[in-house]
DNA sequence: GGCCGCATGTAATCTGTTACATGATTCT
DNA sequence: AGAATCATGTAACAGATTACATGCGGCC
């Protein structure tokens, strides 16, 4: 399976396994002021720069759905390498703190759609990583405490995020999303 | 006073306050494992571009230093402008959150070299900065906590970030910079 | 009549990265 | 002999932003 860079892109797959969009409309949901919105925000015409890189790397087909007064639509799918990937991306967890406002976010929001099992892999898998990463940046600030200062004040401060981070995870996996009434 | 976008050129700036340098020791100075070169990494190529920029808009002069065996070098120093931006910037909070990473820690970085003070009025301004955030962030969750639950975990996501932001404030002013041994 | 929404993009510009170019000196 | 350090950059490419272009229909 190929792999695109951790990023945006795989948002736009996450949007077209739901269902077929053209572009207007993908724009349209990555701008939902109370989903997607909140995180990332995206160019019409980089949106468009993005499908055609998609297409042409073979992760979404294009067909024309032409409309009676407006210009005719590109609808696309997800193929199965398009779907291989945005599976594998939604559950994997970020590798730096720097990646987590945006990319892990973004994640979350499509994990939740997925399910809550999916909520609990992604949210485990993370929670794995950043103790890692917690547990690297104590053994460091031990080691610097008198003789580097600044250094030890970024280490504080990066140990403080990522402990706030961990807790926040554990209220992630205890707010389900909301369940379409049965109607 | 022309304002420059709130990025590394101020740090450059920085370091040519300390005493003028050439375009190799600045790079060396940013590159500083234990300094700034924790926060912040720039490519050497990058570097003459923005200093070639810094003066063209007036921060810094140059002036040629004739090596004997070496290239001559181009040494850098701070004009009026440049100070005036300068001072500023490492007195000024930074306005959102994912700017605190990078931009704050870079104006803290600098701030301990200006002495006490500085550091307390960076410090202090930026906790005011950050409670204004926390406010807003706290009233938000409230309204949309059972209506959006996507978007009450991003506030409380940020509700955390920015209380262990605050935490970590308190303990920067009470670590001093490495006093310089009276020789 | 003028602006907003729909729906597609292209072109110019800016920014940053990667790689290359030069040439002497010191380290291994 | 070969690599790393010193010291300057330039050139080519990749990515994103801004602005522009088209054209119809509905709303105020």
């Amino acid at each position: 399976m190929l792999r695109l860079p951790l990023t945006i892109e795989h948002a736009l797959l996450g949007f077209m396994r739901q269902r077929p969009m053209h572009g207007y409309e993908l724009h349209q949901q990555l701008s939902d002021p109370v989903g997607l919105g909140l995180v990332w925000r995206l160019k019409q015409s980089q949106l468009y720069a993005l499908l055609g890189k998609l297409e042409e790397e073979g992760y979404i087909t294009a067909t024309l759905k032409p409309q009676e007064t407006r210009p005719t639509r590109r609808v696309f799918r997800l193929t199965k390498s398009g779907r291989d990937a945005y599976l594998d991306w939604v559950k994997s967890p970020v590798l730096h703190g720097r990646e987590i406002r945006q990319e892990f976010l973004a994640r979350l929001y499509f994990a939740r759609q997925e399910g809550p099992e999916v909520v609990a892999q992604l949210v485990e898998r993370q929670r794995e990583a950043s103790q890692d990463w917690l547990a690297a940046q104590r053994a460091h600030a031990e080691n610097v405490h008198d003789a580097q200062p600044y250094e030890w004040l970024v280490c504080q401060f990066r140990i403080g995020q990522i402990e706030a981070m961990l807790t926040w995870l554990a209220t992630c996996e205890q707010t389900p999303a909301k369940t379409k009434p049965i109607a």
